[in-house]
DNA sequence: TCATCACCTGGAGA
DNA sequence: ATCTCCAGGTGAT
């Protein structure tokens, strides 16, 4: 039986989930959907401007059951160790879409520039305990939005799909409580119908905010650790891009060598390859 | 079902 | 300076 770390704030920020944040001084100041969130490690406290921030680290999760779950082998139980501290976030489904939507064949700080050009255009600026900062556009705003708008806060080619991904949300036709509560593969497919989202980008949202531990985001770096540690364990991984049908038929080795938490797994195992890189995030 | 290719943009390296 | 390549992919032939 191992004790549990607490949350470490810097490992979570910058292990790849969120986009939206910034350390001014000790402190990480972060947009989730309409909430500004202050985040302190020592003493540790949460605090949101709307008193909102219920489980933002997902503490309902029973994580000793899920760490020792996910510890199959080695290689993740050697990531679990080297970042005790780093949790699954659950993030405001809206901005998560929409930042993934932006990731793709994008870089990091592209993607942060993106989606801060969106919330000072388009979003609410709010004033919470001395810091101010616009948070992120409604989705009833974004899909009233202007293309001229929307190409001045560079999302190039993505542009289009950040609109039409807007319209889904205002007109109903996604509907993330209801999204919350279908299964896994259910929520992929309809996330798959908006232009824009593939399988990488419907497990991003799915996992960080939909709650669904069973999705595993596979981009290039889950795809180098795929090769590098676990080539014996699968048999559809190869250097080559990952095709749709190869995107399924991988997910569902994964889940059944990992189980139900494998975004968990895939959470400890990015960070551990990233480090190892030594590539930072935000 | 699979292989190619183009794609906005900004930064890094030749 | 100019070019090429790449970055947490996806969509269209």
């Amino acid at each position: 039986m191992r004790k549990i770390s607490t949350v470490n704030i810097e490992t979570t920020i910058n292990s790849g989930q969120v986009f939206l944040w910034n350390k001014i001084g000790d402190k990480w100041i972060g947009v989730d959907g309409q909430d500004i969130i202050i985040l302190n490690q020592s003493p540790f406290s949460a605090r949101s401007s709307s008193n909102g921030i219920n489980n933002f680290f997902r503490e309902d999760d029973d994580l000793k059951k899920i760490l020792s779950n996910i510890s199959r082998d080695k290689i993740v139980a050697r990531a679990v160790k080297q970042s005790p501290g780093l949790r699954l976030m659950r993030q405001d489904p809206f901005q998560c879409y929409i930042s993934f939507i932006c990731s793709s064949n994008s870089s990091i700080q592209n993607i942060k520039s993106m989606l801060e050009n969106l919330c000072k255009k388009f979003g609410t600026r709010q004033e919470f305990k001395g810091y101010e900062l616009p948070t992120f556009p409604k989705a009833e705003i974004l899909a009233k939005a202007s293309m001229k708008d929307l190409t001045e806060c560079r999302l190039g080619f993505r542009a289009k799909y950040v609109k039409e991904a807007s319209q889904a949300v205002d007109s109903g036709k996604i509907d993330f409580a209801q999204l919350k509560k279908i299964d896994y593969q259910t929520a992929i497919d309809s996330l798959k119908n908006i232009l824009g989202i593939g399988n990488k980008v419907a497990d991003c949202i799915a996992l960080f905010s939909l709650d669904k531990m069973e999705a595993f985001p596979i981009d290039r770096w889950t795809q180098r650790i795929l090769l590098k540690y676990y080539k014996k364990f699968f048999d559809n991984v190869t250097e080559k891009p990952v095709t749709e049908k190869k995107y399924e038929k991988l997910h569902e080795e994964i889940v059944k060598y990992f189980g139900p938490y494998a975004g968990y797994a895939q959470q400890f195992l990015f960070k551990m390859e990233r480090d190892l890189n030594e590539k930072k995030w935000l």
